[in-house]
DNA sequence: GCAAATTAATGATTTATTCAAG
DNA sequence: CTTGAATAAATCATTAATTTGC
């Protein structure tokens, strides 16, 4: 009888709300420090986490471009029957004649078109918890975690080091505050030449594995691990 | 001139020898803990991290279903001939009376057939720095971070939770020892009935932030933070 | 009204594709 | 050209709406 937790997060209205605003003042891929903004804020409104957060706007991007496309599918469905007409009043002919144009069309109704897909911008995953800056609402529970994540920051961080995104060269005006170093700390290189600084956009996050038991595991065997591998794929 | 830290991952010959045996020997999709475990291994050979483990093998087995596709689209295209040629010979038809046949094969040159796509098993993201645990090579410095790591974890760490993913079910036996529990603590549930566990596979990772400045970011206004979002696209 | 049965939405994951460094 | 890195598409799985028979 008891309620079970639901595997799953439910947005609350207000956190639906504030979310779809924010779509449509034009979030589409909120960077690392954003989805921490944005899971911080809305943690006020009921339990959330960042990685909630990135897939709410991963999805509704995707599916708002879904829905463009079925649009512009249609549509341009419509017009080639538009203009079949035309063409059929004008000057009618045999039907094996107005085959290729319909080839452009199929183009927006085949699910698979993935080339020429235009990268709108860098982005990248954020699955965290709600970090302990920007705490607009106090006293809700969030800042539970801020010592313990205040201590663990205090102990890695140095100066703040911006970095642009690898992919978007030239283009350092735009994006410059949305790049931030995350690397977790530096350790000795062991290649040559590259030394110190490995450039980790926000990719790079601290595995948050509390409970993978501390204790030895298994020294590293070259073969599977748990023998439970998918060597059944292939 | 200076040497200018390549930002790529670069594998050194024994990490890639050992990464291949792993692969060879049946290890596809390692968990978060193998990863780890892999990394740490591989540290001693040379800089690397989580995040290189984890691509490495989506990479490999991505490329390897690839080469097999196109070899099955080969040699069933060239079968497809063959029997064609054979058909022929024995029974001589017009044209159009071989296309139906061909459409078959069409499906394994598509580069779009991602229907039917079987899912090998689950998987997940890890992009972290070697763990503290598992240290099958000591003196190397990767043990750089784990006094630091290993405060954050007792500063967090209950009870090794383990939990089987979501989306196998009834399967226990075969993958418990692959999925754990990774959530960042507990805090109050808003939430009436979901209480404490928000399960999160071990994509659930703590924010590796240490060089976001923890100044207090400006407050959370519901329009753009950095007004640089690519509200270009659409 | 009200559950069981269906269907539609949408959160979460995995795979495919693309980009670009070396 | 190979392959590490990153993103978008496809897919799966669960929850919410909705329908249906009583």
């Amino acid at each position: 009888m008891s309620p079970v937790a639901s595997t799953r997060w439910c947005p609350t209205p207000e956190q639906l709300m504030i979310l779809e605003e924010m779509y449509g003042s034009g979030i589409r891929t909120p960077n690392a420090v954003q989805v921490q903004q944005i899971t911080a804020h809305l943690a006020f409104y009921g339990r959330i986490e960042g990685k909630n957060v990135f897939y709410w706007f991963q999805n509704h991007k995707a599916r708002d471009r879904q829905k463009l496309r079925k649009k512009l599918a249609k549509k341009l469905h419509q017009q080639q029957n538009h203009l079949q007409l035309q063409l059929q009043q004008i000057k009618p002919r045999p039907i094996s004649m107005m085959s290729p144009p319909l080839n452009n069309i199929i183009e927006y109704q085949n699910p698979c078109h993935h080339h020429h897909r235009p990268y709108d911008h860098m982005s990248f995953a954020c699955w965290s918890q709600p970090s302990p800056i920007c705490l607009s609402h106090e006293g809700t529970g969030v800042e539970i975690q801020s010592k313990v994540v205040n201590e663990y920051y205090r102990n890695k961080s140095g100066p703040g080091d911006m970095l642009m995104p690898k992919r978007i060269k030239g283009q350092n005006s735009s994006y410059g505050q949305d790049w931030m170093m995350m690397d977790m700390g530096t350790r000795p290189s062991y290649h040559s030449s590259s030394s110190s600084s490995s450039h980790i956009p926000c990719y790079n996050m601290m595995m948050n594995s509390p409970k993978i038991p501390l204790k030895t595991l298994e020294l590293f065997p070259i073969s599977p691990i748990n023998s439970k591998q998918d060597s059944t794929k292939l």
